[in-house]
This record gives structure tokens, sequence and C-alpha cells, in this order.
DNA sequence: TATGAATGAGTATTCATTCAT
DNA sequence: TATGAATGAATACTCATTCAT
């Protein structure tokens, strides 16, 4: 057959097809024309679907944001020490491997996303994750530290393609930097 | 008085203007009606001193991304070192004292940034720039360190938000936190 | 009543409409906002039927060139003689009393058309059509003298104006002088 | 020096450049623009030199009309005989070796000219000369053929591509073919 | 679970034209 | 004899959205 109507799946093609436009040319750019042409469908059938252009976006938050909520969940259970706060960012880093694509949406169009209704959603979720992180009574020079170390694990997204290597190694590089970056902030803490 | 026509500077305040308008909204969003408006002009007295809307862009990048280019050329001619890369990243972080908002526009609208003229060429310093901090002959982990210690000097642009106080305090910190994984990544290279 | 909304027929209409403004004031003069006030829909819905303005020029010339094709093809079957020939005048004057509308808007807009997609098409139908009465090997004045056969039918578009009396009195007068034409033509190639 | 300003000839300059641009590409298609930066000068400029873009047709009509007049004036002045006509051919041909660019102009752009001012007053030109050539009580099959010779003389404009050969000679067969037709038209008009 | 047909509001862009200098 | 700077009105085209079927 070769393209056999697929039953009962439309939503879920949707919103793949949507998600890998989105990333790659970004919000603005793709218009439910297209989105409907790569499905050979008719716009009319992704209103059946989904409401607004933006709801798109809102369901595809809500379906892959569901580690982000998971991570965050589980690390305010946890006592504040430099221990949870490494295994939170091995776990981050683990959970980016499914929500790649979202972020990277969400990297690449923020002033749109900004302006989503996702947009302040997202927001807190990465102030609660930041805030997680680093120790509000901590000098200044430590909580950059911290934070940096939690936003490194973003620079997959982009840093990424400068250099050459296997994905997998480069990600476990990234982790470790990080990692790295929070003992260290830690220790100068402590010292002082 | 109040709104006296500017003489001769009308070329100048469309940048302005649609320099910040693009960075708060999104290059998309940004309809060149709503520069006009701000200006009080009309929409075809942009096109007088544009050709096109993605123009205004491309003047943008060349006015603010002369320190960049002048950063990248300074570079080349130094010897590879590890004090020239410091400098480097304490000169990239002053250059982008100045080119924040050009710079604030591209990371904010990487999707649609990709897709201009100014993509590619944007693209191109920044793996130049990348090129010049890390060491090709390097393990993997120190290159990241390295990339990423770049990169850091970019959060000013988001991850600043989440921290309280002073942006320069801020500015600094981060540089420090750059400083110090530049000179991680040179002492274990130089171990092994 | 009066101005029912018709079911389905809008294509139709869009051509029907388009070619009388298109002949009637240019290509040019024509917008696409001029059309949609005649058929009472707005520009958009013009849109759901053509995908661009010189699509809806395209759509015109298939539909009418039909008859056009016909002649092609059936002179192309023909033997090359001199009554072949006169029939193809014949039936060009025929073919010209569906297609004469389309064919007007073509001459008088020679220079628009020339850039337009259907610019070469049609050239290449008018070279094909005076390569079937001419024979290549005569000399120069008797090919002259049959292309004139045929570009004399096209006279009822613009000298039939300046002549009182029924057009389809002139239109027959014009195939006569057409025929005559062709028949010298070929009277005096046959004595050389 | 190689475009060295010349002085003086600028509205010639204009006129030359505008008259090829409006007969290559159209009238419509032609903006001031075009033929401003064809010259090197501002659009501005056009303007101290002619009023309106319909001027600038307008003055090309009259400096190119004259010997059309002149031909008019002429055949008005001389008994209607056979040999006036003939002779009227003969001139109106040689008129048209200086005239053929506007002609060509007026003839792909009919449409267009049609609602310019220069329109009616060619269109009655034409009339005029129609009206020398053909005799208003001679039957209508013998009408068809006299006004028939005379725009058989426009052939060069269009019909002419289809042919090989020197230009010269098929102006000379065309004015040929046009003296037999209207030959002719006077032989059965005797008969009669 | 879709489609065909349409809309209203918008977009970037172009044009002929003007006028102070 | 020009130019620099601007305008107002238009143009082709696109988009998210709607709704009867």
């Amino acid at each position: 057959m070769g393209s056999t109507p697929r039953r009962g799946d439309t939503r879920q093609r949707i919103q793949d097809v949507a998600l890998e436009l989105f990333a790659a040319q970004g919000y603005e750019k793709t218009s439910l024309r297209e989105i409907a042409e790569h499905l050979e469908v008719t716009k009319a059938a992704l209103y059946y679907h989904f409401k607004t252009k933006e709801d798109i976006v809102l369901s595809l938050f809500q379906d892959l944001a569901r580690p982000l909520d998971e991570l965050i969940a589980w690390g305010q259970e946890q006592p504040r020490t430099l221990e949870t706060k490494l295994e939170l960012l091995r776990r981050y880093s683990a959970a980016l491997d499914t929500a790649e694509p979202m972020m990277r949406f969400v990297h690449e169009n923020q002033a749109t996303v900004r302006e989503l209704r996702v947009g302040p959603i997202f927001k807190e979720r990465v102030l609660t994750l930041s805030g997680l992180i680093r120790d509000p009574e901590a000098p200044l020079l430590e909580q950059t530290r911290s934070v940096t170390a939690l936003f490194t694990l973003h620079a997959r997204m982009f840093a990424l393609q400068t250099l050459e290597g296997d994905p997998k190694d480069k990600r476990e590089a990234l982790l470790e930097v990080a990692l790295d970056l929070l003992t260290q902030a830690h220790a100068s803490s402590d010292d002082a």
C-alpha cells in the first residue's frame, strides 16, 4: 500500500509533523497549510483535532514536558544536598534525551514562545529548576556557577554542532562539565 | 518640539526601532507597519531606506557585528596560548556589551535567523570564534569545557533573569566562571 | 433572488469575469480586487480556486485553446495540399468563433502575455499553425502570401471595427480574402 | 570617461529608453524607477522633463507620428484613384520604417493604449487612413480586401518572426502582397 | 472523522507622484 | 537641471479560522 490511511492516530501524526516543522523552520513560518499538506489532509482536518494553531504547541508541551515535571517533583522531595543536585543534573540530562525536540523548538523560537500560552508555563518550570540547583543564600559567583551548570546541558542543542564526535559522547562530556561546575560551586561555598 | 521631524537620521531611527521591536516581539511578529507607526512615517518611507525587511536585519548585523569581527581578527594574530584565550573571553564579554541587543535578537529568533541571509554569516562567526578557543587536538572533554566557557557568556541574555543582583556584577561573575572553565580545560589537557 | 449564491460554479464564474475584464481593460490594469468585487466574493476566495493571478490566465488558455489544438492535430494528419490548407483556413476561422475572447485578450496584451507562462505555449501554437500553411521551399513572396492569409483572419479583432455591417458577413468576407490569398500563393508557386 | 553625463539631451534619452522598455516589457510592467536606473538618474529627474508617465508616451507619439500625419495630409489632397492608393501603401510602408518602434509598442499594448490619452488620437489616425484606402460605396468584400491590404503591412511586427530571411526582403514581400490585394479589390469592383 | 468553500484581517512590496532644496 | 526624502494608494498574496455538509 505505501500510504495506507492510518486510523485514529491522526492527532499524533499532526503533533509529530508540527513539531518537526516548527523546530526546523520556526513557528511563524510554518503554516497550517504546510502541515496539512505534509499529512495529505485538509487544513480543516487539523481543526477537528485542535482548536487553534497555538493549541498544537500546547499539546506538544503537555506531552513532552511530563518528564520535566516528574523531575521537578522528585527534586522538591529530596534534601537540598550536593548529591541531590548532582543527581538532578544527571536526571535532567536524561530527560532532555526525550524532550529534546520540544526543547530545541522552545530554544530556537524564544521570542515567539514568550507570546504563546506555553511561554509563562515554560518559564516557570525553568525558574523552579534553577531554584532547585542554586542556593539563594550563596554568593553571586557560586549561584552563577550553579545556574551555568544547568544551562550547560542545553548546549547539546547548539554548541553541539561545533564539535565532531558521537552525539552520545558529547552529551556525556557536557554532563561531566556540568557536574564539575556544580561541585566547584559547592566547594568554594563551603570554604567561605 | 516633542515630535520635531528629525533630519537625515531616519535610517538610523529605523534601525533602532526595528532592533528594539525585533528583539522584543520577534522578527516575524513585527510588521513594517508597526515599525513605521512607531516612527510616525509611512511604510513606503522604510522602503526608501531599505530594499526589504530582511535588509534591515542585514544592516543591523553589519553595524553591530563590527566589534565581533575585530575580536576575531585580533584572535587570529595571537599565539594560541592559554593567556590569549583568556583574553579572548574577556574581550568577547566586553564586545557583548555593545552587541548585546543584536545578539539577543539572534538568540531569541534562531529558527528565523537561520533562514535569513545573515544566518550563514552569523554561524560562520560563531564557528570561527569557537575554533579560536578550543584545541582540536585536545580530548573531547576539554574541548567541551572550552566551548562551554565561550557560550557561558551568552547566559547574560537569559539565565541572567533568574538571579537577582546588579547586571554588571552578574556579567562579571559569568566571566569569572568562563575563565575558570577555560583554565581547567588547559590544566587537565597539560596533565594528559 | 437576483444575487442567489450560486453553488459549485464559482471557479467557472471567476474565469468568465476574469476573461471579460482582462480583454476589456488589460491584464495588468485588472486587479484581483476588481474581479472579486464583480463576483461579490472576497479576494481570498479567488485564491481558493487559483493559486495565482497568472494561473487564471493559464486555465483560461487551457479551456479555450482546445479547438486550436484539435485543428493543429487535424492539420498534421492531412496531406499538404492546397485543399488541405484551404480547409485549414476555414476551420481556423470557425475555431476563432469560440476562441475569440481569449484570442482578443492575447492580441491586445501581447507585451504582457509574452512574459506569462502562456506566452511561449501560445507562440508555439502560432508557429506550428503557420508552419502548416506555408511551404518552406516556396519563394519568400509566396510564403508571405500564405502567412498573410492566416493572419488576415485575425483582423476580425480590430480592422472589423472600421467597417460597418453584420459581423458575420465581415467574418465571411475575411475568410474569402484569406482563401483567395492562399490560392494565389499556390498558383504562382506552381508557375515557378 | 565612458559614461560622460550628456548635456541637454536628457529628455531625448528618456524617450529612447522609455520606448525601448515599453515595447520590450509593456507599459504597465515598466516602472519609472526602471527607466531612471537605466539612465542613471533619479526618478525625480524624469519629472523635471515630463509631467507624468503618460506624458512620456504622448511625447513619443507626437515625435514619431509626424510621418503618419504627413502621409494622411498627402493622401487627402490626392484624387481617390487606384494609383493614389497604391502610392499610399508604398508611403505607409516607408513611414513604418521609422515609426516601427512606436507602432510595435501600440500594437503590443493595445489594451493599455486604449485607456491612455494617445488611444483615441491613434485610433482616429488609423480610421482616417483606412478611410483613404477603401471606397465606402464598394461591396463589403472589396472594402475588406482594401483594409486587409493596409493591415498586412503591420505583419512585419509579428508574422515577420515566423519566416527566415532578410528583414528588408520580407518588408518588400509584404508590400507586394498588399499592393496585389488592393489591385484585386479595384479590379473586381470595376467588374461589378 | 473529515472536506470544500469561503472569509477578514493581515503581510511585504511597488508605484506614480510631490516638493523642498 | 537635478536630487533626497517621503507619501498615499494600490497590488498580489497568505494566514488562521469557520461552517455547512
